[in-house]
DNA sequence: CCAACGCAGGAAAACGCTTTCCTGAGGCTA
DNA sequence: TAGCCTCAGGAAAGCGTTTTCCTGCGTTGG
């Protein structure tokens, strides 16, 4: 690997000056010595060493990015935003699988404040579980006393900037949607109940059934993963508990994916014997048959936002930005009077 | 930011000690001082300079992938792979997105290079740029010349180990499919033409074509973006040049899904009157209604595949790991002569 | 004609760590 | 008791940059 001293050693030249022409420095150089050094860097193929700029300019360059999953859409959608902003302040982000695994994620703080970045955004959801909270807090902290910034989408209970999806409210109006409209027996899938995004949206959902005088029996929750696979299974589990639902509403679209498979399977008309809501409005729910009715939420403007957010140090207290829900009619779902 | 050498000062010793403790050399230490050391860690929650630790130590940890877009599920499936064989060799990957611009390819390279990772896998499709392709040749050769290792997945004209997906292949058996259960005019949706993707799956749907004796006219082909809106688009050009195609390919299922998108808003009939099918086996793919036909790919083995490929850094000539494309029969795909 | 100044370029310190090499103390054998 | 070996721990030399500070030259102005 070519160093900056072959470089200079090359063009006849000091590494001072080496480096003052690479990497562009304001100080003055001779067009004679800077056309030696470029040819040089040419020749040898020259890239320079990033870790030993990063220890030499005290500048820390890099964004770090915790996520659960990229390759779920929902991730991919909020990571698509986070990537835009950042490459538009000349930023590489590092992106950090969790795989929802808490103890991963600890591990990750760690690693992207091994690797000097200069801010922290967390992406997933947060977790029900106050010791890793408590753990996952001081690391921040120790981060951010050191002059890290740490953005958060969801989980208000972290330090930092924060987007804060109305999870709750977006819950309330899917719900709102199918109890006003004569529905009574309404199931719910489920994503893991360790999760806050879960229990906001169900919270929600909660809201909704009261104002109309209902409830939300524990029976017609259905837990599992927060994918179309989960979904499949709670549906299923669902529609053998209590066969007699006339609505589902599922807490994310991947999971409605998945219960429509398994309504389908089962010979159960979506709209006509069961309404379907999803959540989040990724590009899928435009595609299946019938078209999802879902609760959407500007995933990319979230990444966006947080993004900015981690970027913009101003000091100050910290920032919340809400990010509003609205629910969007498709063929999924209809009132339960018009049958 | 507390250093090596804060710690070693607070536990008392030199930071050459605190420096085999921490980072677990084999040299021995007496449990006191390692103790003292451990503590000093904690209080001062000391994480090591990652920069600092790959300048000390010559030896490359991270790897570098080059995608078009992780968002894509395509990638975001390959990507997967790529994560799960680097995270169990306790490798950290950085994941660059060239969003199909050759330029920002190049400079992805670069960077990896400068972040002295240990490999780069380049899992976007090859183009058909005689000078880009030179210029990322030279990159890499510069690349590999200094140890690093290189594996891409597809075009087999770049140096370095390969998994070759049979994209050809595949087209021919989407085209055979058809052509063979008595189609005629099959159209195809299909991928920006600067890709090597698109057209060797093209180059398989010709010479499936050829052994029925049929052909593939050139107002039966539309090119567009790779996504569902480009194959919604290139759907509707197509179906406007040739409103008799009784069957359409389309080159991803991304493409696929918009294709059926514009032919539910005509009112056309999938099967019924134009069979479609698709190419990767996205898990969308049998979300659709009706379900789409499509060639499969093992996408998240390739990735698996093409990272163990870059891990492992025997010599020898550059590998070639050919990957199967198999058809998956399913609704949205039917013989001409069944109706 | 000399002092002062401006300016191009180099020497060397610093960034935070690892690791080789060295030191000195203790324990063993003869 | 002398000599040697073992072993814990420290000093210091890198790793590849950047940047401060310095040098020495050529200009300029008085």
């Amino acid at each position: 690997m070519a160093t900056l001293a072959d470089v200079a050693r090359r063009a006849g030249v000091s590494p001072a000056t080496a480096s003052r022409i690479i990497s562009g420095s304001t100080k003055l150089v001779t067009d004679e010595l800077r056309a030696r050094v470029l040819r040089a860097v040419d020749e040898l193929q020259y890239v320079p060493n990033a870790h030993a700029q990063l220890l030499a300019r005290a500048q820390r360059t890099a964004v770090g990015v915790i996520v659960h999953d990229v390759s779920d859409p929902y991730f991919a959608e909020i990571t698509r935003g986070l990537q835009q902003v950042a490459t538009a302040h000349g930023r590489l982000v590092i992106i950090c699988n969790s795989y929802r695994d808490p103890a991963r994620e600890l591990e990750y703080v760690e690693l992207l404040r091994a690797q000097q970045v200069a801010a922290i955004v967390l992406a997933g959801s947060g977790y029900h579980d106050a010791a890793f909270t408590k753990a996952l807090k001081s690391k921040l902290a120790a981060y951010t006393r050191t002059g890290g910034r740490v953005s958060v989408i969801g989980r208000h209970e972290l330090p930092g900037d924060a987007v804060m999806p109305a999870n709750e409210e977006g819950g309330y109006l899917a719900g709102a949607e199918l109890f006003t409209t004569g529905h009574r027996k309404v199931g719910v899938v489920a994503g893991p109940r360790v999760l806050t995004t879960t229990t906001d949206r169900l919270a929600g959902l909660r809201r909704a059934a009261r104002e109309s005088g209902r409830t939300l029996p524990a029976k017609r929750i259905a837990y599992a993963g927060f994918d179309r696979d989960g979904g499949a299974e709670a549906t299923a589990a669902l529609l053998d508990a209590s066969p007699d639902l006339t609505a589902i509403v599922a807490l994310n679209d991947s999971m409605a994916v998945g219960a429509l498979a398994t309504l389908r399977e089962r010979g159960i008309d979506v709209p006509g014997q069961v309404s379907l809501i999803g959540f989040d409005d990724m590009s899928i729910a435009r595609d299946v048959t019938p078209a999802l009715s879902t609760v959407r939420l500007p995933l990319t403007e979230m990444g966006a936002r947080a993004m900015s957010l981690a970027l913009d140090n101003t000091d100050g207290p910290a920032r919340v930005e809400p990010v509003e829900a609205v629910l969007i009619r498709r063929a999924s779902s209809q009132p339960l009077t018009s049958r």
